[in-house]
DNA sequence: GTCTATAATAGGATAGAC
DNA sequence: GTCTATCCTATTATAGAC
């Protein structure tokens, strides 16, 4: 029987999740120290090391929360009947994206990841479960258009999904850096440039 | 009259921002230390305080010169005759893209940038300069494809850059974080989700 | 201009009381 | 579990000799 409730020590782990993806929104993952964290927290450095060994466990939690978000997306946008063209999958990709508020947190996650294993391991468990439900879904678009894609459509899916995805960093790198970016026209843009 | 020659002093800033750069690319800004940045170029601080007022100034110059990159790829890419298409467009940059050695710097150079500034507006300027260069081959292209293209080219051609541009973050995030990640495979996919 | 040595401090993490 | 106070290393930047 552990001391305290299991929901307990989730609600304050996430709360501290909370403050600190406030903490990198606002200042980057580098500009965010732990007394940064513990004062948005309102908690103390005894609180937040009680929850979580380091720093770095902290940017692991808050990545898990902000990109398992994106894989919820992509879910929801799946309708029955017919499969999403490509053009419709980035759409619908970019479109939950365009929802997310930590609009600056996921750059820091890849930057972070192209450096350390732990996150880089996190980053790549999302990409690739999103490449898995992308595959499925344009492999059934192409058996479904066997006029438009040559030769085996699972292929062709495997081929084409990480071509199909990179419209996400594109879209997430130019929001957080161009301060004149217009989001919707960005995605009014998608359906102009992808194929279906 | 300076008193050292004026490509004296430049030799020595490429020096350092060489040196700068492979500590980047090693181990990202964040984990990069002015002590790293002494020890990978063989000089001293007081060498490098010189001519640099600190550690972001020396990150403006990395950034500078791996960005500047890009723009020469994509100078070198026109061809003259037919405009490119969307397709060809982007195979051209992200084809440039694959010979950039410092696969891991640009990342980390788009997350410093999303928190400070200076150099979001040096990333900034290089993005737009991309999408003159982009915008002006895709309005003539539109131009040569009237039945492909609604409305006036221009306005065609301003609304879809962002969104071609877009394949450049997406294959370099992949490729920096994903380690099984096909650049191969990933240029031979554009021709097939993109129009044109 | 460049070196060595060092000052100054920021920041991650811990100790011990409650 | 959480708080306050504090330790201690890492790190940026400077001072002064050459």
């Amino acid at each position: 029987m552990p001391k305290v409730s299991a929901a307990y020590k989730a609600a304050r782990r996430d709360e501290i999740i909370d403050a600190a993806l406030r903490c990198v929104q606002r200042d980057g993952y580098r500009g965010t120290s732990m007394a940064a964290v513990i004062a948005e927290s309102g908690l103390s450095a005894g609180a937040i090391y009680g929850h979580f060994a380091g720093k770095q466990e902290i940017l692991v939690a808050v990545a898990e929360r902000v990109l398992a978000g994106r894989q919820a997306d992509l879910e929801a946008a799946r309708v029955d009947g017919q499969p999403l063209s490509p053009a419709a999958l980035v759409s619908a990709l970019v479109g939950g994206m365009r929802l997310e508020k930590a609009t600056r947190v996921i750059p820091q996650v890849w930057a972070e990841a192209a450096v350390d294993p732990e996150i880089a391991e996190i980053a790549g468990r999302i990409f690739l479960r999103v490449h898995r439900l992308l595959r499925t879904e344009l492999a059934a678009w192409a058996a479904a258009e066997p006029g438009r894609v040559d030769g085996d459509p699972g292929a062709w899916a495997d081929l084409v999904v990480p071509a199909v995805i990179a419209a996400v960093p594109g879209f997430l790198v130019q929001r957080a850096i161009l301060p004149q970016f217009d989001e919707d026209a960005f995605i009014a843009a998608l359906p102009l440039v992808y194929r279906g």
